[in-house]
DNA sequence: ATGTATTTGTTGGTTGACACAACGTATCAC
DNA sequence: GTGATACGTTGTGTCAACCAACAAATACAT
């Protein structure tokens, strides 16, 4: 490594630490890299030079000494989220810190091709990027229900959405002009909860979600996302607990998500297209009024039986420090009481099973924009300077 | 980051890759780490002046052009490797490059206790070091088959040894006065594996190793090993597979370490305590010699379908590009036909499966020798010049 | 054999990033 | 107010890596 490369990874430090923590005093900074007060002084003298922070004098008094500034990240620069869904593609623009400053949730009345998704995109990230003052949208995050390859984009299987091997990242950037990646979108929805949510300060994360179209997850090593070797990583629906149990859309029998389906619980407590905070809510009030042998409280108790064999096995195998719980499944375990809570990584070697905190999901509906926001963020952050020399799309 | 730690980090780059290789030129230096030509001289100069490197003339001569001199590690700069088990106490000097320049195994009338092992290790350790002309042993890696929490190196269980929450690396370091740390067996051979092995190369690597007292493995994250929380991570063998299935030692059902005992083999081929070599030997016979209803066919094929169940979950689950098999799961890869190899991941998601190469252990006998000198290594690659100030133990 | 092209090591000077010390400034406690 | 504390600012120092020019050692063509 050479000294621009020190500079660089100096300055990609402190501006990480400025989005996550959404802006931080330069005393925090001094402590947290260990540098000295000019190298700190000097480091953000640049970042501000270049748009990226601005100093305020708004920081929290903490007691006797000449007050630090806080060093806020600006509330321009930002990036677009995207989210195609089955009747919807979600866009947002997305600042520095995790701050949504624009969203339009754009209808559909048919399920849309990938030409159809590049261009309705590109189109509302321009009329989005003209509509708000002052923003600069500098690159694209897409969170794909499917499996994506990170290295270009490709989506390699959306069965949802009926997309099978079509490039997306390419042709978006080609539309926007600007870099564009994508990721699986519970990937994503795990790194959004990593940074900003019910994941922040963990070490090694497991992360599941349950959703309409299966149970995806995403795995954090050592703070660090981990992505596998083409970007797969964290496909814990399909992890085999029971060679007799139903057919699987993959192929196999018994994997988890075969065995514990959102429908299952939409059908028990007898709603038609619940959002996952509707599905909770019905949840909850069935599983507590219900006598003993109610369908939704059996529902419930089953699947949480088949939480507990995958959580089992996956905590005995990446001994993480924390377990985060998102749509149905955090459903199931905001109505589970404390013995199924509990049963949960009972099973589990202990020594794995002490050091576990498991939590439901923090950031809702936010989640997925936000992670495909981090997407978009990652190159940007890495090299804060160099990444300005690209050309942007701002306010007319 | 301050410019002394960029300085460690270089050196420290320098001194991983020539361990790695065994030796590289100064060219080939420059290629990988991107620095310039007299940087790399002047660092290697560095290493050399610490007795880390020698710099020869051996190099093989690759073409037109002034010929670079090979930086091949010292052989005099070792650490010592210990292995515990039943009846054995495996010790050797491990130099840099994972060459053994020396081994003893100590025999054992019983099954030792920690204490034990601890004086016997020391001893050992010792005797080595005054015996080997020129050895200079800085640090210790100890791999241990059961649960060892990673921080502070105490056994929290290890079963097969009937250790419980006992302290070793704390108790061993203070009887040779140099660093110790202890690792879990299974995750160590992985490191081997990875850094001389099967693995060299892949970038996430996923290795499962069957051995007497069950299942355990390792998994690698872009080339670097994972811990977990707290140490534990890699103890496949607790995926749970079978609700229906055998009652496994860890209480819960259906473990792939239950559904795929080493012993099972053994009774089916009528070997007595074989090493891992004889029961692979005798496995290929027995499965090449037998017609279609044999025991040792046939318990080979039980215990490779359950082996795909465990590999499809968790090759789903972190999309590695590489998996390792070790122990008697190697020996079931060696006598498994072509269709039998592709079933073991035909289940997984295509696009997992499509990158994934399956290979046995390479490293044989001498893996977790080598993967505890790694864990050893460790702390001195990675300051290589600050190492040098703590005490080493050196021939008399 | 000789010359040329190619690759690499060596040397001295330069650049740049961070550290350090001294000083200025803002807050708190009394 | 006054002292103590904490922090920003400024100019200077240090150290690691770069660069350019040169020297050395090889392969290859003639």
């Amino acid at each position: 490594m050479d000294a621009g490369a020190l500079r660089r990874r100096n300055l990609s430090a402190v501006l990480e630490l400025v989005h996550r923590h959404g802006g931080v005093t330069r005393a925090d900074l001094t402590r947290a890299l260990g540098l000295n007060r000019s190298t700190i002084g000097d480091l953000v003298a640049v970042l501000a030079e270049h748009g990226w922070v601005d100093e305020r004098d708004d920081a929290p008094r903490s007691g006797v000494g000449r007050p630090s500034p806080r060093v806020a990240p600006s509330d321009t620069r930002v990036v677009a989220a995207v989210n195609p869904e089955l009747d919807v593609i979600d866009v947002a623009l997305v600042s520095l810190g995790g701050q949504i400053v624009a969203r339009r949730r754009v209808a559909l009345d048919h399920v849309p091709s990938v030409a159809e998704t590049v261009e309705l995109t590109a189109q509302t990230v321009r009329e989005l990027a003209a509509e708000t003052p002052g923003v600069e949208v500098r690159a694209v995050g897409v969170a794909v229900p499917g499996l994506v390859r990170r290295r270009d984009g490709q989506v390699r299987l959306a069965p949802h959405l009926g997309w099978r091997e079509e490039p997306l990242a390419g042709p978006l950037a080609d539309a926007l002009g600007m870099p564009v990646s994508a990721a699986n979108d519970a990937h994503l929805g795990c790194r959004a909860e990593q940074t900003f949510g019910a994941g922040v300060g963990a070490g090694t994360m497991l992360y599941l979600n349950g959703g309409p179209s299966g149970v995806g997850g995403g795995l954090v090593v050592d703070g660090r996302p981990m992505d596998g070797a083409a970007g797969y990583a964290g496909e814990l629906g399909h992890l085999g607990l029971d060679p007799a149990g139903p057919l699987c859309a993959c192929g196999a029998r018994g994997c988890l998500e075969a065995l514990a389906p959102r429908d299952a619980l939409v059908a028990a407590v007898g709603l038609e297209h619940p959002d996952d905070d509707a599905l909770e809510e019905a949840l909850v009030a069935a599983v507590a009024a219900e006598d003993d042998d109610g369908a939704a409280r059996t529902e419930v108790a089953r699947q949480l039986r088949w939480l507990a064999v995958a959580l089992r096995g996956a905590v005995n195998f990446v001994n993480p420090d924390r377990v985060v719980l998102g749509g149905h499944l955090a459903a199931l375990w905001r109505c589970a009481d404390d013995a199924q809570r509990a049963s949960l990584i009972a099973d589990a070697l202990p020594a794995s099973a002490a050091e576990v905190t498991i939590e439901p999901a923090a950031l809702g509906a936010q989640r997925l924009v936000i992670g495909a926001a981090e997407l978009a963020w990652d190159a940007l952050i890495a090299d804060p300077i160099d990444a300005l020399t690209s050309p942007a799309l701002a306010e007319a």
